[in-house]
DNA sequence: TCTCCGATTAGAC
DNA sequence: CTAACGGTCTAATCGGAGA
């Protein structure tokens, strides 16, 4: 029997991407300490080099940075998704172009299957110059025979500057990976956590090797499948397969903490009116039809000593739907079942699962079709609001003067997106 | 007792 | 001035309800 050859998987992640892209456009940033802030300017979801080496942490509360922000002088900014998904398309698309078998992971990573290919280091370096040319985006490379290694070898690559952003963990011989291995905590392992870090330390595992030698019967029973296949990784057999095109979502969320707390029911209503459209032109983008819908209301959960009160409420929707205006009515209903006056809410959302793509929908024998107009209005609002910006045409009539708007005090333009920003961009 | 389902947990980024 | 802590998504697991 002929056994498989190693896999040669690379995973291309860009370095601290969301400051990279505000740099592109903001020379000046260059060798500043610079962080960007997750949606209401909540929490640090971005770090230079510089932000790290003063000790801003990932997911730290901005609130609690600002100290050490205006001792250090960092420039935190707003995040810009339209911007930063703008161009992880281009650093995305440039990677593609290396291999037939490639998967976009997330915004910043992707995996390239170099398998039986010569010179990888080679290659390796000219993604790297080929996207830093064309996009001015750093990035590094990481080599290994399974995701997980790749990802692993990635961290190398970024954690040693001797490694000059490329790191082949297939290159190295048995020997050299124990050592390696043995250096490298267990919490930084793809799939290992803030909770299973400290349990697996409770069994003697503490870095990488020694999770990779744990005792496998012992580690299915007290962890689970997840991390018996994460140790099968490890040991370099390949349990997470290349998944080259991303599958229709299963469920689709849409929620947004307020810029200040609600209390009223009609911003309540505008509030959710947006979250439907977007969840619902999620839905149609993926070609696909939602046959369930919940609604839910949230306090400040921060806020301990105020009364605390989540409720949520689902409604099937008995002909399966992906239409804002139809949706819309039922979250309205929902609102006013959830809705309490005494309670001041800093957040709301809308989740839309029991998702079917509509090449195999099922009708419903009894019901009306959907106009042919409803249809054809959604196709209509999808290409305005992605041509000037989402929101720009909204459904409900309700605008009840946005106090419930996310705060964003930070912001850049949206450079390469939105002719509508474009001024502010050039000014 | 088995299966199904919703809720909860853990993780990624 | 004060208060200020993100948003989406998946898979596994658990526990109760119902067949």
């Amino acid at each position: 029997m002929k056994s498989k050859p190693t896999q040669q998987l690379a995973l291309i992640d860009c370095n601290n991407f969301y400051v990279s892209c505000e740099r592109l456009f903001r020379p000046d940033l260059a060798g500043r300490p610079v962080v960007v802030l997750s949606n209401n300017d909540g929490c640090v979801v971005s770090r230079s080099n510089e932000a790290k080496d003063i000790g801003v942490k990932m997911g730290q509360p901005w609130f609690q940075a600002k100290a050490l922000a205006e001792e250090h002088n960092i420039l935190a900014l707003s995040s810009n998704y339209a911007l930063y998904a703008d161009l992880s398309n281009r650093v995305m698309n440039l990677l593609a172009e290396f291999s037939p078998r490639h998967e976009v992971y997330s915004i910043d990573e992707c995996f390239v299957d170099l398998t039986g290919m010569a010179e990888l280091r080679s290659i390796s370096y000219a993604m790297r110059e080929r996207v830093m040319r064309w996009t001015g985006i750093p990035v590094c490379v990481g080599i290994g025979p399974t995701k997980t290694l790749a990802k692993l070898a990635n961290f190398i690559a970024k954690k040693h500057p001797r490694s000059k952003g490329v790191f082949n963990y297939n290159a190295l011989t048995e020997a050299q990976k124990a050592k390696l291995l043995s250096r490298i905590p267990v919490d930084e392992v793809w799939g290992v956590g803030r909770k299973l870090a400290p349990r697996l330390a409770e069994y003697g595992v503490q870095n990488v090797h020694e999770l990779r030698e744990a005792h496998t019967p012992t580690l299915r029973a007290e962890f689970g499948v997840v991390v018996e296949k994460i140790q099968r990784e490890l040991n370099e057999v390949a349990c997470v397969a290349m998944e080259e095109v991303t599958p229709p979502r299963k469920q689709i969320i849409a929620s947004r903490s307020f810029g200040n707390p609600v209390h009223d029911v009609a911003s309540l209503k505008a509030a959710v009116a947006l979250f439907v459209e977007t969840a619902c032109a999620k839905l149609r983008a993926q070609q696909s039809h939602a046959a369930m819908l919940q609604v839910f209301l949230h306090t400040n959960r921060f806020r301990s000593e105020l009364p605390q009160y989540h409720p949520v409420m689902a409604v099937p929707l008995i002909t399966p739907t992906d239409n804002s205006l139809i949706v819309n009515r039922w979250a309205s209903l929902l609102i006013d079942q959830l809705w309490r006056p005494e309670y001041a809410y800093k957040k709301a959302g809308v989740m839309l699962s029991e998702i079917t793509p509509n090449t195999q929908r099922q009708n419903d024998l009894f019901a009306e079709a959907e106009p042919v107009e409803e249809s054809k209005l959604m196709a209509v609002l999808d290409r305005v609001n992605q041509r000037f910006g989402r929101g720009v045409i909204r459904i409900s009539s309700q605008d009840a003067g946005e106090e419930w708007g996310m705060r964003q005090e930070r912001k850049s333009p949206a450079y390469t997106t939105c002719w509508v920003e474009l001024p502010a961009a050039i000014a």
